[in-house]
DNA sequence: ATTGATAATAGTAATTATTACTAATAAGGA
DNA sequence: TCCTTATTAGTAATAATTACTATTATCAAT
């Protein structure tokens, strides 16, 4: 695998700051640093980077798949309210369910879904606006 | 919500049996009851379906959403050499991680990703053969 | 540094999953 | 049975992702 601008640019997109972003998002961002790459190229290189274990996919809604830079072990939290993603610590559980007994368990991932402190406050305004 | 035939099949495909479809499959297997069904009356009565929580949803590869039509708690397996999903024990946390406190936690998702008991076989026999 | 094989790219077209739209149909209360 | 209107079939539109191809750039060997 050839060590290109345009995959680290796609990587340093996503490691610049704690987010998750879609491939389009990954797309505008590197386009300011590389502005003509093609969208073709941002997506390869993220099935590339997955796939080598640099980054990490979040599917959040039934919507699209969110990019994560950040490979240390971690949960995400997705509000219903505003549709963001937060990282929270590993609760993974210390023993497999025993139906996994001899399969190869190679990754565990819990999202956790529900209403962010924020979100919980403002329908919390809401209900007491109305009473 | 108004009962219609339509509605009725596209949940019966989906408990029939222990299985996790995409929307085009339980398309497939409803259109042998209602041949002339459309493809929109199946993502909208699975929309629906998910709202009204009889059935869940389950996010595996990064291609398509899997339907599940049993809802009582368990998490998923999905094999990364075969592609199928297995159901199991809920291995839930009993506590949530400290950054929801103040959060309201709906709901808890958990899918292992790695090599079921076949493909494991499957892929030691290979490597027998080879040595 | 130069060359050469070829992996990666930009640009575009194609595919696939999902949603939107609309006239016709059917569910279910009056 | 009638009437309101939610639901449907059929089709068109959208959005995310993948495929294709001529050109470019990486990197190992010279």
């Amino acid at each position: 695998m050839r060590n290109t601008r345009q995959r680290e640019e796609v990587l340093a997109a996503l490691r610049s700051e704690r987010s998750h972003l879609t491939a389009t998002q990954v797309y505008d961002k590197v386009r300011e640093k590389i502005s003509n790459i093609s969208l073709g190229t941002v997506y390869r290189n993220l099935g590339n980077l997955v796939q080598s274990g640099e980054i990490f996919t979040v599917e959040t809604s039934d919507k699209c798949l969110f990019y994560d830079g950040f490979t240390f072990p971690h949960s995400h939290f997705v509000c219903n309210g505003c549709g963001a993603i937060f990282d929270v610590s590993n609760a993974n559980s210390v023993e497999y369910p025993p139906e996994l007994n001899g399969f190869s368990v190679e990754e565990e991932r819990t999202v956790y879904y529900g209403l962010c402190k924020n979100c919980v406050k403002r329908i919390d305004e809401r209900k007491n606006k109305k009473q």
